[in-house]
DNA sequence: CGGCATCCGAATAGATACTG
DNA sequence: CAGTATCTATTCGGATGCCG
């Protein structure tokens, strides 16, 4: 029990939003590449590294719905379309670079409970 | 690489990994709902409201493991369990509150964006 | 009360082929 | 190069039934 915890975290709401709005496997993944530097589709594809071309558009399509990122579409050939982060993407970066900074400090001491939390379960059955 | 681009962020491991590990549906608000003190399988299944046992059951055993929280059985008739966060667990809500908060300032955002999206493609197809 | 096993439907993600 | 459409495999999540 916590004693006199203020109880006011009503953080639960907001927090449920923006991860179903960015909590999927790439959105993120996307936003903070972009935080980089405008790019294309290509090197974003090469930048992730992993996904799929369908994944890739419908995550920018996503963002781009939800107004973290712009589409410019440069009518050249062959075709070139970039993507940057607007002002709301670049803000979102914040929050995120902080739990990113968070994951990276705490990484090991997760790895190294679940390493336990193995160890117990091998042993104790 | 952008050139005169800060490039600082190597946040993309990290946030992947932190993502893929409390980026579920249920993890967070079991993470934030724990945050308000230690709480029984059955508070926990009412507080969140929406949530089935099996996924509850699953989401802890998930925090557990990686060490968010801890999870006490009072060898009682009827059985009681109990469920609290780890230092680790409450040292993961700063930066998810912070996620939670920037949500809860800039959702109206994400809104108007998500609107004005949605006419654009209503109007230009 | 707390939890596990099983089955089933829904949602997701990837591969492939085709268009402009 | 960028994007769409389709098909399929995998995963997620819920309902049910049984156990300690």
């Amino acid at each position: 029990m916590i004693p006199g915890h203020p109880h006011t975290t009503d953080s639960c709401r907001p927090v449920s939003e923006i991860l179903a709005r960015v909590g999927d496997k790439w959105s993120v993944l996307v936003v903070v590449q972009l935080g980089c530097g405008r790019m294309r589709f290509s090197e974003l594809r090469r930048a992730l590294a992993g996904i799929s071309q369908k994944m890739l558009t419908t995550t920018l399509r996503g963002l781009e719905r939800d107004g973290f990122v712009t589409r410019t579409v440069h009518p050249t050939v062959p075709p070139k379309v970039e993507y940057a982060l607007t002002e709301l993407g670049f803000d979102l970066l914040g929050p995120v670079k902080a739990l990113g900074d968070w994951a990276a400090a705490n990484g090991p001491r997760m790895d190294a409970a679940r390493a336990r939390f193995d160890a117990v379960q091998a042993g104790a059955g």
